[in-house]
DNA sequence: CCCATATAAGATATAATGTATCTTTTACAC
DNA sequence: GTGTAAAAGATACATTATATCTTATATGGG
């Protein structure tokens, strides 16, 4: 469990909202804080689960779904697409914007991280795209890979 | 429809079968047939329910995905994993290997482009990946964007 | 303080996608 | 023809997600 920084981060979202003028209730707090401290992305299913775990006031799935819209939205979290999971972003407690988000996810142990492609690699890949008759790509992009502990053994 | 070259394609898949020693069915032909004739990615039970349209002879959503399973591994179908759908690959009548498979996928029309990195957008990428633990990157790669046509209008 | 309103959450049903497993059929070598 | 292996059929169920209607909670204006 990722505990160091997990406080603080969900404090720095507290904050963030406040200064959004919108609501950071109990439910959507129970939710992020699952997802800052799991170890990898998890599915909403056992998102439900691990707060219900915690907790003896059951969190509906559907909830669940709900809040993940929510928190997609204020770009708090972030759905993995193709492995149909979702991890908290790794900028919580950063102060600017990150509009674009690319991640490495390992085939093998699941393990996600979430990284900055250089300017130049996108930039390659949009002047691709415009040659393939696409105008403009996603910020997202899952890339999906072995780790290196998990290439080594 | 992409009627123009499909009998071609996949006669050129029956022969390419031939030379692997392995068997394109009638069963296996209903679905490529589907996926090469299709305007866009189709899921795994809109490859029965086309499939159906046409036949009398109804074919299960269990033996599509089994199907799907085996033009996989003969590479004649990806599978995109960002949408859960499937699309027949676009070098079904090349004589090299295509280890590699690019996609671009407009999220307004769902049109599919499957494309050609260069290789250096790609070492560019393993770069980055290296950089943050991952030995190796997986060769198919999504990327969501939208086409010109739907970002004009 | 109380009510009206809006937002959030609860509850239930159901759709969509995918896997597991066992049985039956078909193709093919002998 | 018969035995074997591969393919297809059939059934059940698991997982992921959406739709919809109801209930609870918070918040601002009288």
């Amino acid at each position: 469990m990722r505990t160091v920084n997990s406080e603080k981060a969900i404090s720095d979202v507290e904050q963030k909202c406040a200064d959004r003028g919108i609501k950071l209730t109990r439910r959507r707090k129970e939710v992020l804080r699952t997802l800052v401290l799991a170890d990898s992305a998890l599915s909403a299913y056992e998102i439900a689960e691990q707060c219900n775990a915690d907790s003896n006031d059951p969190m509906p799935a559907m909830s669940v779904y709900r809040i993940l819209d929510f928190l997609r939205d204020q770009q708090f979290v972030h759905r993995l697409e193709t492995a149909n999971k979702y991890i908290s972003c790794s900028h919580l407690s950063c102060g600017h914007d990150h509009a674009q988000s690319q991640f490495l996810i390992c085939n093998e142990c699941r393990k996600v991280e979430e990284i900055d492609f250089s300017s130049e690699a996108f930039s390659v890949m949009e002047k691709a795209a415009s040659a393939a008759g696409f105008s403009s790509i996603s910020p997202q992009l899952e890339v999906r890979g072995l780790c290196d502990s998990c290439e080594t053994s």
